[in-house]
DNA sequence: TGCGTAAGCGGAACAACGTTCCGTATAGTG
DNA sequence: CACTATACGGAACGTTGTTCCGCTTACGCA
């Protein structure tokens, strides 16, 4: 087998272009959406599209990696609703914090559900990181008789971003369309 | 006020070329999806870019031109279907309809969904046509009791649609997420 | 401390897109 | 048959994402 881990020097002024990169396009997608053009994230940092793409091998990765984190927190949050919450109530909790997570971004949803393959980095981390935490939620709603069983964390999970693109009402009440997917759940 | 309607005389030749034109636009589209170059549809049609943008003021109204005579049939079928079904089942056998339509035409959901305003133009046309259709079938059933009031036909649509993206399974099983949806509006 | 080298950088350049523009061709009329 | 409004073709423009490469610079070693 090959060299495991040839000893990686990393250069200073790379990691430190890489951490200003993620900070300018946390902003610039606040400002102008996940469509915002590369060059413009670029210019926020200060540095050239070059540069943008040598730490990312395009821009659905680097959405990715800006978003990384707020997806961790909230694949954490099923854990800490099921222990506090009867679990039809956690994952009705954690679906609508999901929901307000994607509509919050400007133009996430749009990008999840575009099918295009340029964003299919976007997918697949949510896949890999929310899976798991709604496939918890499901299974625990479904021993507690409370929803039907049989239902793919992973088509749900799509299927609600795919309606989470309006913007929340203010009230908090959630999107009426996954409400209603939702109580389809619990059908039968 | 100014001349009502001064005859206007439309050449013969550019009347043939928009027909042509939604001809080609048809094939293409049934060929690479509703996102098919604009210059791959005039190359289609033996015109010239200039040729097609002049008899569709964008890529958007061409795309709801090639669709308006399906629309048109998929929204005349709600009335035959109420005629002939009990109202709830009228409104599952058209939604189904309606997910076929939007997943067998490649992309044309992804555009639905996408919120480009360069395609303002479909969600208007399957408003117009689609909302009065899904709203009858949407008052009969709930007149009828089988599902509840006040369902946002628009919304609803809105959200078939944004669903309906994966290809229909074979054996003409709906999607199970709009199946979700439908048992949800049955809840309560 | 200074130097050589690879890692890293900037931004010009490329390809593909939607859309506009305008010189040229022609259908239809008198 | 000639004249003109109508329509045409396709070059050109502005914006994308992404690639490429000559130059700069960090940093391990002498």
């Amino acid at each position: 087998m090959p060299t495991p881990d040839p000893p990686r020097k990393v250069r200073a002024d790379a990691r430190q272009n890489l951490d200003t990169l993620l900070v300018a396009a946390r902003t610039v997608f606040a400002r102008s959406g996940v469509d915002a053009p590369a060059r413009e994230i670029a210019t926020e940092a200060g540095v050239g599209v070059g540069t943008l793409y040598r730490h990312f091998p395009n821009r659905a990765e680097l959405v990715a990696a800006v978003f990384t984190t707020e997806i961790d927190a909230t694949a954490a949050e099923a854990a800490s609703l099921l222990a506090t919450h009867p679990p039809g109530e956690a994952l009705d909790l954690w679906i609508t914090r999901f929901t307000r997570f994607v509509a919050t971004k400007q133009g996430l949803s749009a990008a999840l559900r575009s099918g295009d393959p340029a964003y299919d980095a976007l997918p697949a981390l949510l896949t890999s990181k929310l899976g798991p935490a709604l496939a918890s939620l499901l299974e625990a709603a479904s021993a507690a008789g409370e929803i039907r069983p049989g239902v793919d964390p992973l088509e749900l999970l799509q299927a609600v971003g795919d309606l989470s693109h309006r913007a929340p009402s203010p009230d908090g009440t959630p999107n009426p369309m996954v409400r209603l997917l939702l109580d389809g759940l619990r059908a039968q």
